[in-house]
DNA sequence: GGTCACACAGTTTTT
DNA sequence: CTGTGTGACC
């Protein structure tokens, strides 16, 4: 690696990653340069150990940060004035990279190469038919509850033959039985959920030593981003790859796990050294992100914790100005509070825009006072989260046509076409019979499909609603131009949810550099990873935030405490936090008390609003 | 097969 | 408050 290049790290990220081989533990407190870390190791290992790129899996959370990492990688890679690599390496999610497995390996183990992936929609549809089936009332099991338990019992690595013995009560008991159903219903279907891509490829390893053993070879070097975010699955995925040569990297912070309820363990980075006695520790402790007062207050919050290490993160940056609170008189006093304060700082402050600023709430239920109140003042903004681009009406009707024409046998699919109408559903049938689809691209398929059903006849332009639907269906069109092999299409819809396009949210200007120009609206799980260079954490009150269902419970509260400290750590200049005496939540009005989080700032760093407010 | 009224529940959501 | 699901009815 060029000097150059290695110079700008310091020495603790020098040190993690001149480390290449045998078991490496990177605790990368908030904002100390992690993604830099895992990307500048890559290309180290690439460059100076002559390490084939296909030899290297990098496994991280999301497909932005695959993509991330991908392009840092590149740049990297021609900064260094290398040749340009033949092989780059296998950056995704555990979930894509199992995809991509089980397409190519599924068959030894039953998994049929054109299987559909099922969403939440459709895991929730097939639930439902297969309580129907059971003549369970879907009002004593909610079938979204039966498929989160089912998914955490998946995520354990627990086969419904297994179940049954740790099935404890009625509840448990049933939802064992819908397991059983529900597998084979899946089976039938051609189709796999999120948790059968992780499950199923365990189960490939398990029964196909040789399969694995490719893998191995494949993959000398592992490393796992976000490690403290693994499920079980996950972690006995990442110890298989790296069964052989025991070359793996994982990097995370206990103190930023925020997925438990999702099956998420932290003590998988916490007892990494036990799976790997010889590992080498590195910690990233020097923040590059925030000014220290925040780095204060986030280390005062999170120091309450007691069930996992908390890296002590230190910076060279300015002090900063205080914290500020403020007590709003109710829900909408705090919004107008908040975009006040950014107003003064655009005003005072060069640099500052709209864009500047993040707002996080706990629950997406009040992202709507908060949008109202930015409508009725003009401000733009951009809703990140509410429901799913791919999990929309419009969106599902059109793939699931799309997925009847791949996978004849997915039900679920057809039942939802079949109640498009009808007429529709003869018409589709009949046109299907007639095209070979291995010989069109995705748009041609997906436009015939349009023309012969008259799907969009459904709406109507003249209604804002429905104007929205065919906007979205139209931005289907294109990613369908992306991808014009339909399997390759559909499975890109499946595992990675569409960027957050302005133009499909509310927004109050149609202009462009206005989108650009826009504060973000968000609840603090999206916001993990990013920064912002003012943020303000607002609704921070006892049974918001912490939430209401967490209060009864130590862990559950550690993982609230977590979750602030993620909020607290994403603001790199000033950080206001806000409550209101009294709000309107579900229709009442209710009036909460101040949040224990709140209360743990250190009195030092904080300023209360009703003083003139401290800028930079 | 489609519509309407009523009841009811309502964290977070990388894939 | 409001989105979703259910049951009754045309």
């Amino acid at each position: 690696m060029k000097k150059s290049l290695f110079e700008s790290l310091n020495k603790d990220q020098k040190a993690a990653l001149s480390h290449t081989d045998g078991p490496i533990l990177i605790l990368a407190g908030a904002g100390s340069g992690k993604t830099r870390v895992l990307t500048y190791k890559t290309a180290h290992l690439m460059t100076e150990k002559k390490i084939d790129g296909a030899n290297i899996l990098m496994v991280t959370f999301t497909n932005k940060a695959a993509s991330e990492m991908k392009d840092r990688i590149l740049k990297l890679l021609s900064a260094n004035s290398q040749q340009p690599t033949a092989n780059l390496p296998f950056a995704g999610t555990f979930h894509s990279l199992c995809a991509k497995i089980l397409r190519r390996d599924g068959k030894h183990i039953g998994v049929l190469p054109n299987f559909v992936i099922y969403d939440e929609v459709d895991k929730k549809d097939a639930m439902k038919t297969i309580m129907n089936n059971k003549n369970i009332s879907s009002k004593s099991f909610n079938p979204g509850s039966v498929g989160g338990s089912i998914s955490g019992i998946k995520n354990e690595l627990i086969s419904p033959l297994e179940y049954p013995q740790y099935a404890r009560g009625y509840y448990q008991e049933t939802v064992a039985e819908i397991y059983i159903d529900y597998q084979k219903f899946l089976h039938e279907n051609g189709a796999l959920d999120f948790d059968d891509l992780l499950f199923e490829t365990v189960k490939l390893f398990a029964k196909n030593p040789d399969v694995l053993s490719s893998y191995q070879e494949k993959f000398r070097y592992v490393l796992v981003d976000e490690y403290q975010d693994t499920n079980q699955a996950q972690y006995t995925l990442s110890k298989l790859f790296a069964g052989r040569y025991r070359n793996i990297t994982v990097v995370g912070d206990a103190s930023q796990s925020i997925y438990a309820w999702r099956g998420a363990n932290f003590r998988n980075i916490v007892n990494f050294k036990n799976d790997f006695p010889d590992v080498k520790v590195f910690n990233l402790e020097q923040n590059y992100r925030s000014t220290q007062k925040i780095l204060d207050a986030a280390f005062s919050v999170i120091s309450k914790n007691t069930d996992h290490p908390i890296l002590k993160l230190w910076t060279e940056n300015e002090k900063g100005p205080s914290i500020t609170v403020y007590e709003a008189r109710d829900e909408q006093d705090e919004v107008n509070f908040a975009i006040k304060e950014m107003h003064k700082i655009i005003a005072e402050e060069k640099n500052y825009s709209y864009s500047s600023f993040v707002m996080l709430y706990r629950t997406n239920a009040q992202s709507r006072t908060i949008e109202e109140v930015f409508l009725h003042l003009g401000i733009p903004y951009i809703l990140v989260g509410g429901v799913r681009f791919y999990e929309r009406r419009e969106i599902k009707d059109v793939i699931s046509y799309l997925r009847v024409l791949v996978n004849p046998k997915d039900m679920v699919s057809f039942k939802r076409i079949s109640k498009l109408g009808k007429k529709r559903l003869d018409k589709f049938l009949e046109f299907s019979t007639e095209f070979d689809i291995s010989k069109l691209t995705t748009l041609e398929i997906l436009d015939k499909t349009l023309e012969a059903t008259d799907y969009l006849s459904l709406y109507n332009k003249d209604v804002e609603e429905d104007l929205a639907r065919l906007e979205n269906i139209k931005e289907v069109r294109s990613v369908a131009t992306e991808f014009p092999a339909i399997l390759d299409f559909l499975e890109n819809i499946s595992l990675v949810e569409q960027e957050y396009l302005p133009q499909n949210k509310p927004l109050f200007s149609h202009n462009k550099d206005d989108r650009k120009n826009a504060v973000t609206l968000m609840t603090l799980h999206a916001v993990k990873g990013l920064e912002f260079p003012v943020v303000f954490m607002v609704g921070m009150e006892e049974g918001l935030f912490p939430h209401a269902r967490a209060l009864m419970d130590r862990e559950q509260l550690s993982e609230e405490r977590r979750l602030c400290y993620v909020g607290i750590t994403r603001a790199m200049k000033k950080l206001y936090i806000t409550y209101a005496a009294r709000r309107l939540y579900f229709g009442q009005r209710t009036s909460n008390i101040v949040s224990r989080f709140v209360l743990d700032l250190p009195s030092g760093i904080v300023e209360s609003s009703l003083t003139e407010t401290d800028y930079f």
